[in-house]
DNA sequence: GTGTATTTGTTCGTATGTATT
DNA sequence: TAATACATACGAACAAATACA
């Protein structure tokens, strides 16, 4: 798994590792059970201070995401197991505000439900045809 | 337009604002050419300081949404007769990203494809529903 | 087993930028 | 403008776990 940082990206650098962590579990480069580097060692590839990485374990690990005991490492967990009620009611809460967000001002900016829709076929359509393709060819 | 401030909400001031006024665009509360409240009354009414409002609109206005001129006002701006073709532009890679980003973190939780699909057409049809009663019903 | 060195996550403090008054 | 509060990111030092001679 290799993690890039922009430094001209405006958004936080625990974002954009958290972001990239969460791509790569959903493209299954990262399976469950998987164990994640140190944070001294992601830290150092990635050129960050390791408690710059350390919240974005801590982040993911509140997501529900990964499983941090102690120094042990951390490991992707498997969401099918971990999945109490009110995260995954909580999941679907954080989809419908961020869609809803969305289609909100898609339509502020004049465009049409079909438009809106046709977009999120087309990201759909990308993000799960990754997934499906990382699970047969990935192994390096 | 009523606008409500959530002190408790973690999302800052200027932001909830600017996502209200945007709402009330989309919904067709405000339209085209309608005059915003000066950052003074505005700020008064919700009981907050004007640069927070002065913040607000300075957002909506580099977004696109809003007008101002010198100390004219603010009005709502017809984003069909403002459209350059960078802003469309722009405005689709955000809702691409958008939707990606959200697509993604589905897929890392284990959702599928149609269950996104289904959530995008709830969302979508909540939104642009509403953005059709309130052409219509609106007046309140 | 024991003692040491290494690695790990955590705690403290600091600097900078943002949000808000 | 000035001041306060919070978030982001970094650095040094700490304590628990592990490796190894």
């Amino acid at each position: 798994m290799i993690l890039h940082i922009d430094q001209m990206d405006q958004t936080p650098v625990y974002q954009q590792i958290r972001d990239q962590i969460v791509a790569a579990i959903a493209r299954e480069e990262l399976l469950p059970a998987d164990r994640l580097p140190s944070v001294r060692t992601l830290a150092g590839d990635l050129g960050v201070n390791l408690h710059t990485v350390n919240k974005a374990y801590a982040v993911l690990r509140d997501e529900g995401y990964l499983l941090m005991r102690g120094r042990s490492g951390a490991i992707v967990a498997d969401f099918g197991q971990v999945a109490t009620p009110e995260r995954v009611a909580a999941n679907a809460e954080r989809l419908a505000t961020g869609l809803r967000q969305l289609a909100l001002e898609h339509c502020a900016q004049g465009g049409t439900e079909e438009t809106f829709l046709e977009a999120a076929r087309t990201q759909a359509r990308r993000v799960f045809a990754d997934s499906a393709a990382g699970s047969s060819s990935e192994g390096a």
